[in-house]
RNA sequence: GCCGAUGUAGCUCAGGGGUAGAGCACUUCCUUGGUAAGGAAGGGGUCACGAGUUCAAAUCUCGUCAUUGGCUCCA
């Protein structure tokens, strides 16, 4: 007999070699037929594999992360199966599933596969699943596996098990396909009731850029049709929030061809939205003691010479400018802190001066490859809110704090509240790649950790080797309505660049130290800042910084003088607002303003003229009623207050 | 950069070997109104660009450019 520990830590006996669906069955009949896949000391396994010692065991269902998982991998052999039986001979690659369902790498050789052809397969996965296709797990021996795969001519297969270790090869049978596959997969494919299959693209084997591409195709699948529509209409959803189409509804940027690919242009509306962001930004930088610096847009080649990056990305970026001199070459600058090194050098620095805080909103230039440009998230030409902080080893952690209050304020008042810190650490095993000594690098991760502790901040993933090669860092993840994570602030140690442009600073012992760098940019970028911004709220911003607060209706042309002393209060008072003095219907008014969604609307006639009040309408709330002007502003400047202050 | 898809009016799109259509937007006129679309008339397109096939190309073919879904990359 074994012993088993329910998740409860409740234990029941049961012979050596129960599976877990069994084991779940005794529990009962309706959990039996739920469970997925079943994690046994910890791993994920099959619901069906025998367990033969005393084990903790938790049974998966469709609402444990790892039981999705399961399924979606269980999914992607049964595409395999699908496409397998329409096209014979192809080959495959690999299967996984990933955050929203699985995917599989297959050569379709000399088939052309369209999305038309996707409903077919997607029948065959439904036919196929019906007939509830047990999945066997086969262990084998290497020598097994080769044959196996050299038989049926799978390339790829052949390649991966060359590079496994023999006595830990298994296979999976289910239905009329076989694969070589670690596993877990499902007991059997009938919970697989709902499926769709997404898009198509293309995807180099194993990820190299140099090896053959392979026709990925993406799928999800779902144990009830109900979830696969909820999931179509939230995608539906997400599309009307991209960026890209709130931002030419919105006219808040454009781009041009003529102008040239991934360089933004900031319409005037964009404009306001950005101008307060950073004044927002700014003032939060001078409270944290911050002090603005300005640099030019071009740097001497010399400059990226020392900073390291002309050898590392000269090739790829925009190439250099030339000017009358012979052998005299610019860059556009990709990033500020060069420029910011220099100024640090510009004069003697003691160890009283420190820490130094320079802080740039600095426009850069990066030559990123044309498939990789995306709306407002990947441009060739975007701002950074940049600063670069100057101190002493033993400064770091007060430093980091300081940061970190900053990135927290300004999520607060964006409501951004979904967000994972990633810290990024260095490989303890390998520290010799690592630039910078391991006094410093210890006192440094050691204070992030103790910031992220200090600070109370959930959802932390710390990455060890994941620290680039001069520095460790603390990267913020904002979930987008996709549910994509997007990288916005960052906060990065560097080691790299003070010794590349052998920066000092006069210690109390009056002998020449060494200061640590630390990058920042809490919004990353104020084009991607604005992207994942537009994606979150919508294009629903907030009063604060919305382009337009205020719009004034004239219920018709007899009140536009009205309107225009309204308009001249709130001006006087700060508030962004216009006029809508067309020749329309009230309720066309309405309409039109709540589709750009602004955030207030006041309509204006007869009776509010006579009282000097307005009647107020709020963008999805509907009528307010009427207040005087004065308490309107007052109200509304209220309102603002309480958001960024 | 690579693989696939797409490119028709400012926007969203229909059409399709015989020299172009709708809705919205825009202009003008009528209407002067009360909380999500008042009415009429009108202007606007070398159908991305360049070659080829054809009596004839926006439509078919090839190329280029751009957009786009991914891959790779991201100081």
């Amino acid at each position: 007999m074994i012993q088993i520990t329910l998740p409860d830590n409740t234990t029941r006996q049961y012979p050596a070699g129960t599976t877990s669906l069994e084991i779940a069955a005794s529990i009962s009949e309706g959990l039996a037929r739920n469970v997925l896949a079943a994690k046994v000391n910890d791993e994920v396994w099959d619901a069906t594999r025998p367990i033969l010692t005393d084990a903790s065991l938790q049974l998966l269902t469709w609402s444990d992360p790892d039981g999705k998982a399961t399924m979606w991998h269980s999914s992607a052999h049964l595409m395999a199966e699908a496409v397998e039986l329409l096209y014979p001979g192809v080959k495959f690659g690999i299967g996984p599933d990933i955050d929203n369902g699985f995917y599989y790498d297959i050569d379709f050789g000399d088939y052309a596969i369209s999305p038309n052809d996707l409903a077919t397969i997607e029948n065959k996965m439904l036919e196929l699943a019906r007939e509830k296709q047990q999945f066997v797990r086969e262990e084998v021996s290497k020598a097994d596996a080769l044959a196996y795969f050299t038989e049926k001519n799978d390339p790829y297969k052949l390649e991966l098990i060359s590079e496994l270790e023999d006595g830990h090869i298994s296979l999976y049978r289910s239905g009329y396909f076989t694969d070589l596959c670690r596993g877990p997969h499902l007991p059997d494919t009938s919970p697989i009731k709902a499926v769709k299959l997404l898009n198509i693209a293309g995807a180099y084997w194993r990820g190299d850029i140099s090896r053959k591409q392979l026709t990925r195709l993406y799928g999800i699948t779902f144990p009830k049709q109900k979830e696969l529509t909820d999931y179509l209409d939230m995608l539906e959803e997400a599309k009307k929030r991209d960026h890209r189409k709130l931002g030419r509804e919105l006219e808040l940027f454009t781009f041009s061809n003529k102008v040239g690919q991934g360089l933004p242009l900031w319409l005037p509306k964009g404009a306001v939205l950005r101008e307060k962001l950073e004044a927002f930004l700014k003032r939060e930088q001078k409270r944290a003691g911050y002090e603005p610096v300005m640099t030019p847009h071009i740097g001497h080649v010399d400059l990226y010479k020392t900073s390291g990056h002309y050898e590392k990305y000269g090739a790829d970026s925009f190439q250099p400018i030339n000017t009358p001199m012979p052998d005299e070459q610019f860059f556009l600058k990709p990033m500020n802190c060069p420029h910011h090194c220099e100024i640090y050098k510009s004069t003697p620095r003691s160890y009283k001066d420190l820490p130094l805080r320079f802080a740039e909103f600095g426009t850069v230039y990066r030559y990123e490859q044309s498939g990789e440009l995306h709306g407002l998230t990947r441009v060739r030409g975007f701002t950074q809110d940049d600063a670069h902080i100057f101190c002493q080893p033993d400064q770091v952690k007060n430093e980091f704090k300081g940061v970190m209050d900053i990135v927290m304020t300004i999520f607060k008042a964006l409501n951004f509240s979904d967000f994972t810190v990633q810290i990024s650490l260095r490989d303890k095993n390998n520290t010799q790649k690592y630039i910078g000594s391991d006094e410093n690098w210890e006192k440094a991760e050691q204070a992030i950790l103790e910031v992220a502790e200090e600070r109370g901040l959930k959802n932390t993933v710390i990455k060890y080797g994941e620290a680039a090669f001069y520095g460790p860092k603390m990267d913020f993840m904002v979930k987008d309505a996709l549910g994509r994570s997007w990288q916005l602030g960052t906060i990065q140690v560097d080691y790299n660049l003070p010794d590349r442009f052998d920066l000092e600073y006069t210690g109390s012992d009056n002998e020449k130290h060494r200061p640590v760098m630390i990058h920042r940019a809490p919004f990353g970028s104020m084009e991607r800042f604005v992207a994942v911004l537009i994606e979150h709220c919508a294009g629903r911003f907030p009063l604060w910084l919305a382009p337009d607060q205020v719009i004034i209706l004239p219920i018709s042309e007899k009140y536009q003088n009205y309107a225009e002393n309204v308009l001249q209060l709130l001006n006087n008072s700060d508030i962004r607002a216009r006029i809508d003095g067309r020749s329309e219907k009230t309720g066309k008014k309405i309409r039109d303003a709540e589709l750009q969604k602004i955030p207030y609307m006041l309509i204006v006639g007869e009776k509010e003229e006579s009282t000097h009040t307005v009647s107020v309408r709020k963008h999805g709330t509907g009528d307010l009623g009427s207040v005087s002007v004065a308490d309107f502003i007052s109200g509304l400047q209220k309102e603002i207050n309480e958001m960024i202050n």
